[in-house]
DNA sequence: TTCATTATGTTGATATTATCAACAAATGAT
DNA sequence: ATCATTTGTTGATAATATCAACATAATGAA
């Protein structure tokens, strides 16, 4: 017998997840000016998100955990420091890391894009009843709650 | 009473969401040379499952649904052809709209994008037993489901 | 009909973002 | 001390996104 692991992935739930975030994709694109002022992005909302998941966190473990380019967040951190949104901080005990926290307003950015995907997926889950929200939730926080 | 569209989303279903959807990226981006030879890329993969959920359709439908810029969309659609992934036909009602379809081999393509998402959605989904994959399932099938 | 208006898709110019190689500084190993 | 490794930044270039302008086709009003 084969291990568990090995067993054939399931097409039909990889293609409704694919539904899911498409649509979430679309509706936060469409309602984007109406949440981002600060116009921090998709990638640098990605970004704050993994921040407010993780803080404080060094920037090459943030790299490692969002598999993108260490180049390239630099730079988005470069971005998101000027907009008054994170802290850099040098390591105490290692001179070359630097340590990211969100800032205040960081904090108000983040609350402010959860507030709307939690909008744009309450309206997706619509055909759902609470009860089946309510389960939805639960497996959702045994996969990937803290 | 206010009604029940207008009630407070769920923000701790966005948080769950929003890591669901940060682990596929992530993973997705890392073993992307596996399984995209023809560097379709994240927005040309997001264009092909589109194309694959809603065939046969114009580009101006598409370009509704994934809320993205129609410029955008056409080189996408330039590059996609080029490849051999996709075919353009001219409608017969209307002379302006182009309608859009997957060649064999663009539905090879997909096919192969659908495996690596349900191989990358079956690890992060481990914590849960067979039982509660089901449930996960029927609940996505009845808000994403045909 | 003719003319103006709208819809569809493409192109051009520009800005933003991603990628890859090279680099300086700090650390660690020997 | 010397060499290799790690961390973060920069530079050059490629890819992608955005916005305005455009050509063509369809629509509707006169």
């Amino acid at each position: 017998m084969s291990t568990k692991k090995s067993a054939a992935p399931d097409i039909e739930v990889g293609q409704l997840v694919d539904r899911f975030m498409r649509h979430i994709h679309a509706d936060l694109g469409r309602k984007a000016p109406t949440f981002d002022p600060e116009k921090v992005g998709p990638a640098g909302g990605m970004v704050l998100m993994a921040l407010a998941d993780h803080e404080p966190v060094a920037i090459h473990e943030l790299v490692r955990t969002i598999a993108r380019d260490k180049a390239q967040v630099t730079r988005l951190l470069q971005s998101l420091g000027t907009k008054g949104l994170i802290e850099k901080s040098q390591s105490p005990v290692d001179g070359r890391v630097c340590v990211l926290q969100l800032t205040t307003k960081g904090q108000e950015t983040v609350t402010r894009l959860r507030y709307a995907l939690a909008e744009t997926i309450d309206g997706l889950l619509e055909p759902l009843s609470t009860q089946e929200r309510d389960n939805l939730k639960v497996l959702l926080r045994k996969a990937f709650g803290t």
